[in-house]
DNA sequence: TGACTATATAACTATACGGTAATATTATGC
DNA sequence: GCATAATATTACCGTATAGTTATATAGTCA
């Protein structure tokens, strides 16, 4: 990241902007285990199936998950596991920071 | 990434939705060789003051900015340097996804 | 205190987007 | 071809948010 033009810039945060909501980043915690339709999917996610397939469809287009049809199936899988390594730095800061929270918190109510 | 519930999948889809806006990344990117007033980063991002203003107060609600008033000026500095390890991870994805549309395109375009 | 500078905030507009319901598309089996 | 199942798409609504302009809130110095 050290010299980003301005088109680049609007690639990378519309990346993040795909990682930005909370059903996406449910679906692509289920993909985790292996491929799944958008059935199962739906159900997993407790969402409904337009609302699901939509979310896959951006998913897709931005080349966070593959999409591969079998029968009247459509099986989605994740495209890259580096995904995960993003969740992961992401989820490792919310960590830290709630913990630090907690202390201070602590510090102030004894 | 393992079992995340409902509660933190909001945190982190918040998170990355930060991350999410060319003009945001932007002005990280321009903290990465030290702290910077609001009024550098406002000339180096070519944005308006308010707007730019806007951007940092919601960064630092996000942990992803510190906020350091010194006299008139108010210096901000990245929290966590782990931005940039996100920022670099989405750039690989991208940087391949990008080869790989060329090497597609070149193969269609003899 | 008053002028001046730097930063933040409020009010507003336009746009993007998530969710939903209804409908369309695609594939299968009869 | 027809009925059925799985998925995608469309049209719509409500809300969130980026950007702008104008104003407010410090902080400094005379």
């Amino acid at each position: 990241m050290s010299k980003l033009d301005d088109r680049a810039l609007e690639y990378v945060a519309k990346y993040f902007k795909a990682l930005a909501e909370p059903m996406r980043l449910k679906v692509l915690n289920a993909l985790q285990d292996g491929e799944k339709n958008v059935s199962q999917l739906t159900e997993i996610s407790g969402g409904t199936q337009a609302n699901v397939s939509k979310h896959l469809s951006m998913l897709a287009q931005h080349g966070l998950v593959k999409r591969e049809s079998r029968g009247t199936n459509v099986y989605y899988s994740i495209a890259d596991q580096s995904v995960y390594e993003l969740c992961d730095l992401v989820c490792g800061q919310i960590g830290n920071r709630m913990s630090l929270e907690a202390d201070i918190k602590k510090m102030f109510t004894i």
